[in-house]
DNA sequence: TAAAAATATGAATATTTATTCATATTTTTA
DNA sequence: TAAAAATATGAATAAATATTCATATTTTTA
């Protein structure tokens, strides 16, 4: 099965960068972690540069937040409450995401059609905010900050959920750190 | 003078990592940028791992809080607010030292000895947020969730002023930032 | 089911990049 | 200030790692 195999690859690319960073990515280790000969990897890609771009265009198409439309008609803390808790559940699930989107984004693999995609999470959020301010909801803020704190917040959590709580979130550490986080921009 | 030529090596190396990660780190590149020959960077360092766990040691030695003593003695609120004011101002000045640590700390550079060190301001904070905890000012929620979310916003916060605020940092962004924090964290 | 096509292998080769070293320059010593 | 020591240079070499390719295996086609 040939996305099997694409799967195989990503997923020991992820493995690895988040053991050894992109830095310490090598061919042979992206194929022995994989289980597959050295040689294989070239048949799904060019060279490294092309795998690690595919990798990261696959990785940023998937963290297109799925549920926008869902919950729209809701009022502005509850949407944002249903954010924080897919955005938390999403990050401490796929923490190796972050860190190789984080690295990759200023590594000299990644090409220029790659640099132009960006999350969509960070607009629709923006969006949201504007709204909550004109609904006298949120901080009269700027908007940058209020995001800067939501996301700087929700990765900083996660990662803590990651390393010290061996990646175990509970309903009560969503709705306890969604309620700093609500304290912090509600008006 | 000996110390000139170390600084240009670890600015050369802290400016190059930021631009293509400890990925894309050459030698070769950073004799370059600091106007030397690659081999006199083996005067100074033993080879290139020497050279980046010498570079993490130097910055987390600089990171250590350097104000600790003289603000003990003032309400938590200040306390913090000094230390959210120091941080950031820190973060915005020396972006690229971020950067670099948070590579760093997972490339297949880092020595086990500098494994070993850790920062010292998380556990200031956490010192400061209980006793703000029992003095009925902070919120009774878990420490570590605090400390997230004063971290993960300070370094958000801080990457944004440098990436789309051009480095400029006012007081007024310090004192709102700090106030939306304060928000989160207050009793 | 037999030939053709596609996929897989990993040792051999090519490329990149770290490191060395013979030589040159600068600084220190006495 | 002249010899000795320290520092600097960058082309040559060594080492690490990406990529290829002759060969083997598996899958598809008809």
């Amino acid at each position: 099965m040939k996305d099997d195999k694409l799967n195989r690859i990503f997923n020991a690319t992820l493995y690895l960068t988040g053991k050894v960073g992109i830095a310490g990515l090598k061919m042979s280790n992206i194929a022995k972690e994989a289980s597959m000969a050295t040689g294989t990897l070239y048949i799904y890609f060019k060279n490294k540069e092309e795998l690690l771009n595919a990798l990261y265009f696959k990785l940023q198409k998937e963290s297109a937040p799925a549920i926008i439309n869902d919950i729209s008609h809701l009022a502005i803390n509850i949407q944002l409450y249903k954010m924080w808790k897919i955005a938390l559940e999403r990050l401490v699930d796929n923490n190796l995401r972050i860190i190789f989107l984080e690295q990759f984004v200023i590594s000299p693999y990644i090409s220029e059609s790659n640099k132009e995609i960006d999350v969509g999470f960070k607009n629709y959020l923006k969006q949201i905010l504007e709204q909550g301010k004109s609904e006298n909801l949120i901080k009269d803020a700027n908007s940058d900050m209020l995001i800067a704190l939501i996301i700087g917040f929700v990765r900083s959590f996660s990662t803590h959920i990651v390393n010290d709580c061996n990646g175990h979130l509970s309903e009560k550490s969503i709705d306890e750190s969604f309620s700093l986080c609500w304290d912090a921009i509600k008006k």
